[in-house]
DNA sequence: TAGAATACTTATCAGTTAATAAGTATATTT
DNA sequence: AAATATACTTATTAACTGATAAGTATTCTA
């Protein structure tokens, strides 16, 4: 069973990412794990640095999907990217990226850093994983591999935004046409 | 000298798209208008009121522009639609997508409709323009224009929320993909 | 086993939030 | 000129916000 600061990280993500930064109280994270208040404050002595424990929770998550992919092909690769975008579609939730975006203005430099490492790590991945496809012969595209993970990570995570405004119709295509861009 | 109804939406919009839907009060719509509280709610009786406003407000402003572009050529069209963006990302602001998109789950219904009438209305004009673009041979893409429209759109507003993460390269960078990839 | 660190609870707070009721000045209509 | 509608202000509220201080039970350590 996970600690409560683990418990109150994985619910703040949760929580972030489903109703958004400045839409979440203390209290929703103290209700539901049946504790105080105070508790989350004793864990984490301030919202925002709870954001931030969101930030490198992500930070490590990122890493951990890098190693399981790593033995994979890149055509594989950027498709288990690309599912991951879209088990968070179908949970309703939206990238941490997306949210954060939003109230960015409300957020502390330190999270700011942290966000501006998970962009970084995920659009090097990206772009590497494109590179090495396009090397082997497995992935074609016009542009620089660095613009072509700007793209796709855009394409991407704007889908599961737009898939809260209707249905996920829209995310489906709109995954499609990044792997057509790229195999064709 | 417009109308305090109308100062009070123009001063919504760029809180919403500059700090985010939860993140401001009637405070911050008052204090700068050099009016009451109550004032505002006089006009708008609940935040979520005032929010339908802003979407309104942003529906006709839609339509202005499609008006004022109707007369160029596809190309042109689609120019003006991203030099839009690019002024809304160098002014710090993002898409009214995407910072209600953060924020879906503490809108009402209303605003969700409205929403999805703003949302259908950009991107039919997008794939009207792109499908006219390709019939009279000034644009070229893979894709049905109804699937582009929706990469371009998803491309650019999301550009516009990664740029709040790091600097506007990034932005331009996918400006000119999108136009690469239709232009090519 | 004494002491200290850990993980909380109880109790409280000052500030802010959206919202409302009642009053007032000004402009418009009849 | 009287009546009415418009556009506010004054004053207040209940609920919630993130945050803090002080106390307590449990576990680890020397």
């Amino acid at each position: 069973m996970p600690s409560t600061k683990d418990q109150i990280i994985l619910l703040a993500d949760e929580l972030i990412r489903s109703r958004g930064y400045n839409a979440f109280s203390y209290t929703d994270i103290s209700k539901p794990l049946g504790i105080k208040n105070a508790a989350v404050h004793y864990h984490f002595a301030t919202k925002a640095k709870l954001a931030l424990a969101v930030v490198q929770f992500h930070l490590v998550s990122i890493e951990r999907f890098k190693e399981k992919s790593e033995p994979k092909p890149p055509l594989q690769r950027i498709k288990l990217f690309l599912n991951f975008y879209a088990s968070i579609q179908m949970s309703g939730k939206i990238c941490l990226v997306g949210a954060f975006a939003t109230d960015w203005n409300s957020l502390p430099n330190e999270v700011h850093d942290a966000m501006l490492t998970f962009k970084t790590s995920l659009l090097t991945w990206l772009a590497n994983t494109l590179h090495e496809g396009k090397e082997s012969g497995s992935l074609t595209f016009n542009e620089s591999p660095e613009t072509e993970a700007l793209s796709i990570l855009t394409n991407i995570f704007a889908a599961a935004q737009l898939a809260r405004i209707q249905g996920n119709e829209d995310f489906h295509l709109i995954k499609e046409s990044i792997l057509h861009r790229i195999t064709k």
